[in-house]
DNA sequence: AACCTTATTGATCATACGATCATTAGTTGG
DNA sequence: CCAACTAATGATCGTATGATCAATAAGGTT
């Protein structure tokens, strides 16, 4: 047996050590949530809980940079375009769609994280699904009713519902943990399928 | 201005009392979270923090009176011999049974107590989803598929995603609490009758 | 009305947690 | 190789929280 690798790696540049404390706060309060403490935080990273101060000024500050960190890119900008462009059917845009959707969001962290600023209450939660009704079921919804024969039996409570069934396998798999499909595509696929046949949309 | 009416009733019978901080506790703990503190929690209820601990040994305990209040008759008996009768059409036996579980569980309390029991790794949750498989989705399943045309093109996995969207308007509700639904009966009869319009069941 | 039982309280303890700061030691530039 | 800068540490503070227990008083019984 050898001496341990790296006993302590001490003093990182800035940049990449803040980078090392988002990155392992993010799992850590994916994992036990938003009220977990900082000292068994610091103990994962291996550094001293002091050291968290050094670069956030309180706790509010390091979730805030874990919000920051969860939340950007989530939404991509060129799903509009995707799902608006009519050179495709829309069955194949919006597969395209969930099939990027659903790598994006069914992730441990992003799921758990989501969730629990959720149950807090936070603002964030809501700007996210406002975001996401104006920006992507607003547009998707167009496009169906313009596909669709009878364009108003479509209702967006409907996209809600197909939206909500597809999520609901990432919060089986996250959130409550019980067995559910490794890869949600088929369901999916299935899901989107059954929708679209319903309002006659080729 | 007069003097406050009921400044404290002290002394209720224990069997009350302890009800009362069951109910009080379901209500805050739904709220704040598993992590709500007994001080805040005792002034809510309007009794000292130790009264708490003369009823549950420790605050674990009174969490595990939580739960039983809020997963007791949670899933009622009747619903597997519902879901059965085949003197009504499958439609009629599903928008039953969910019109009565969306009653049920589309609830301030019992959404967020799930939600942050399930989070927190409880295996309740795993065995409530389990049973909920075994109980109602297995026979539905079977009822659904010896209605259909092609029996084998039905899975379990299809009805899960029927129910992930039905659930979804509910952590909408109360979880998110984004603008939903009022009344949830129009979107899970639509629901329901485009799954089974998809697979020809009449 | 006095008494007794016990539900309820108030004071208190031990620990957990966020936050602070003087001290230590890793790394870089000359 | 050394000095200066500062990343990182360890000790510590104040408060919050779960839990304990002797003291108190509400409400029924006689």
């Amino acid at each position: 047996m050898d001496t341990q690798p790296a006993p302590d790696r001490r003093r990182l540049p800035p940049d990449e050590r803040r980078r090392q404390i988002v990155e392992g706060a993010v799992a850590f309060f994916a994992d036990v949530g938003l009220e977990g403490n900082t000292r068994d935080l610091a103990k994962r990273l291996g550094v001293t809980q002091s050291l968290l101060f050094n670069y956030f000024a309180a706790k509010s500050d390091l979730l805030e940079a874990v919000y920051e960190h969860v939340y950007l890119n989530r939404l991509s900008d060129d799903w509009p375009t995707l799902l608006t462009d009519r050179n495709r059917s829309i069955r194949d845009r919006v597969l395209h769609f969930y099939d990027d959707y659903s790598k994006l969001i069914f992730q441990y962290e992003w799921m758990r994280i989501f969730m629990f600023s959720g149950l807090a209450g936070a603002e964030l939660n809501r700007r996210y699904l406002d975001h996401l009704g104006r920006v992507i079921f607003g547009p998707l919804l167009a496009e169906m009713q313009a596909a669709a024969p009878d364009p108003q039996s479509i209702e967006i409570e409907d996209l809600w519902n197909l939206h909500g069934g597809i999520v609901y396998i990432g919060i089986r798999q996250h959130i409550y943990q019980v067995p559910c499909p490794d890869d949600p595509t088929k369901a999916i696929t299935r899901a989107v399928d059954r929708f679209l046949a319903a309002f006659d949309i080729t």
